[in-house]
DNA sequence: CGAGACGTTGAAGAAGGTCAATGCAAGTGG
DNA sequence: CCACTTGCATTGACCTTCTTCAACGTCTCG
C-alpha cells in the first residue's frame, strides 16, 4: 500500500516493500497537532499516509525553523540519536502509520538489505536538508521561494501537472525557508504580477511559466 | 588508527573498526586541492586523516555554500547516488584515507552491522546538517558567529581545551554561515571588544568567556 | 623588494525585517 | 440570520542589519 509515485530525490527515501509497516497502526493527527516534540523519547518511526508533517527546530525565543515537509510516502523519526532532537507537526489534517523503533532496529541488525534501505532513506534526508541549506545560505527571497516552489513540484500528489497544491501556512513557509511571512506573500504577489504563477483556491500555485520560474532558483 | 576522541554529535559518526580503511591508501591533499568536484563520479568513500576538507556547492554565479567542515576521523562522500553533488576542497594541507565504494556497498550488503554503521554515520551528518539550517536560517551574525565557535569546540584536535583552532580562511566561515568575509571580521572584533574571545596567533581562537558566548549562541 | 592573498575597517546602499492597518473567510453565539 | 470574533493573508511605511564598495594593513613567498 505505497502512496502516488515520487522522485527519488524527493525526501524521505521510500523504504518500499519490506519496511515492516504492513504491520503499522495508522494515526489521524489534526492540523497543527504534534506527531511528537523535541525532548519525547524516540519510540516510534513514522510512515505518512495523507497530510503533510512540518518537521522544526523551535528556539527559546519562538523563532522557528522548519527542517523538511514530509509528504505521503516519507518516513519520520529515522536516524536519530536517543530524545526526537525536533518537533513534527502537522500543517493540516493527517495520517501516519506507526512502527516501534525497537522492531525497526531489531530487523534491520538482521537483514542488511532493511539496513541499507534505512542508510539509503536517511542518505536522501541528507541530500534534501542540504539542499535547503544552499537556498536559505544564498539565496535571496525570490530565488528561495523560487526553489521551493520547484521543490515541491518535484513531490507526489498534485491533482494537475502544473498546479502546486500548498497545504501549509505562509507562517510555515517563512519558518523554511528563513523568511518572514510578509516577504513571503510579497515575492508570491511579484510573481504574480510578473506573471509567473497564478494563485488559484488561496492554496493552489499555478505555473504558468516554468522556465522562468526555473530562472529565478538560480 | 583512529584520531583524537570526539563527540558523538560531531559531523560524520566515526564508523570505528570493521569500517574496511585498514586496507585504505592515503592521499595527501594540497590546501584548496579538491579531494573530488560536484559532477564527478563517485568512485570512494574518504575518511579524513589530518586537516580539514570543506563540502560545498558552488552556484553558477560563484556563491558558494560550505555545508559541511570534515575533521580527522570523519568520512565524505558517503550516502550518494550516483556522481558527487557536491565539491570536496582541502581548506589546509591534509590526508585523507581512501576506499573504493563498490568495496564498502559490496560489505554492507553482507553485513548488517557495516550497514548499520552507515546509517548512523550518515544520520550524524544530517543532525549535523540541521543544526547548520536552524542556524543559517534563524540566526544573526553573532549568533551564527557564536554557535559556530562552540560547534567547533565540540570537535576534537584543540591544543589546550579553551583554544579553537581555525584551520580556515575568513572566506570559508562566510560561505558556511551565508555571511561576508566583513561581516564575519567585524563580529569577530566585537567578540573581542566585549572580551568574550582573544585572538592567538592569527587563526587561534581562546575563548576568555564561555558562558556568554553560549548565551550570544542563542 | 614587490606581488598576491588575506584580513580589517569605514561609509553608503539595499534587501529584508518590524510594526501597523486592512481585508477576507470561516466559525460561534445570540 | 446577523453581529462579532478569530486566524490568515496582503499591503504600506519605516527601520535595522547586513552587504557592497573601497581603502588600507599585514604577512608570506617568489
Amino acid at each position: 500500500m505505497f502512496s502516488a509515485p515520487q522522485t527519488e530525490q524527493a525526501t524521505g527515501f521510500k523504504v518500499q516493500r519490506g519496511d515492516g509497516f504492513h504491520s503499522g497502526t495508522v494515526r489521524r493527527i489534526e492540523a497543527k497537532e504534534h506527531v511528537f516534540c523535541e525532548g519525547d523519547p524516540r519510540t516510534h518511526v513514522y510512515r505518512i499516509e495523507d497530510g503533510v508533517i512540518a518537521l522544526s527546530k523551535v528556539l527559546s525565543d519562538g523563532r522557528r525553523q522548519i527542517i523538511d515537509f514530509a509528504y505521503p510516502g516519507d518516513y519520520i523519526g529515522l536516524g536519530m540519536f536517543g530524545d526526537h532532537v525536533f518537533d513534527a507537526q502537522a500543517t493540516c489534517a493527517s495520517k501516519v502509520k506507526c512502527l516501534p523503533t525497537s522492531q525497526l532496529e531489531h530487523d534491520a541488525a538482521r537483514d542488511p538489505a532493511l539496513a541499507l534501505r534505512l542508510y539509503n532513506a536517511v542518505s536522501a534526508e541528507l541530500s534534501a536538508a542540504r539542499r535547503l541549506l544552499v537556498s536559505v545560505g544564498q539565496g535571496t527571497a525570490m530565488e528561495r521561494i523560487a526553489s521551493f516552489l520547484i521543490e515541491l513540484k518535484g513531490r507526489g500528489g498534485h491533482l494537475e501537472d502544473d498546479i502546486i497544491n500548498l497545504p501549509m501556512r505562509r507562517s510555515d513557509i517563512a519558518d523554511l525557508l528563513g523568511l518572514t511571512i510578509e516577504t513571503v506573500s510579497r515575492t508570491l504577489t511579484k510573481l504574480r504580477m510578473m506573471r509567473i504563477i497564478q494563485i488559484e483556491n488561496g492554496n493552489d500555485v499555478r505555473i504558468l511559466d516554468p522556465d522562468r520560474l526555473q530562472e529565478l532558483a538560480g
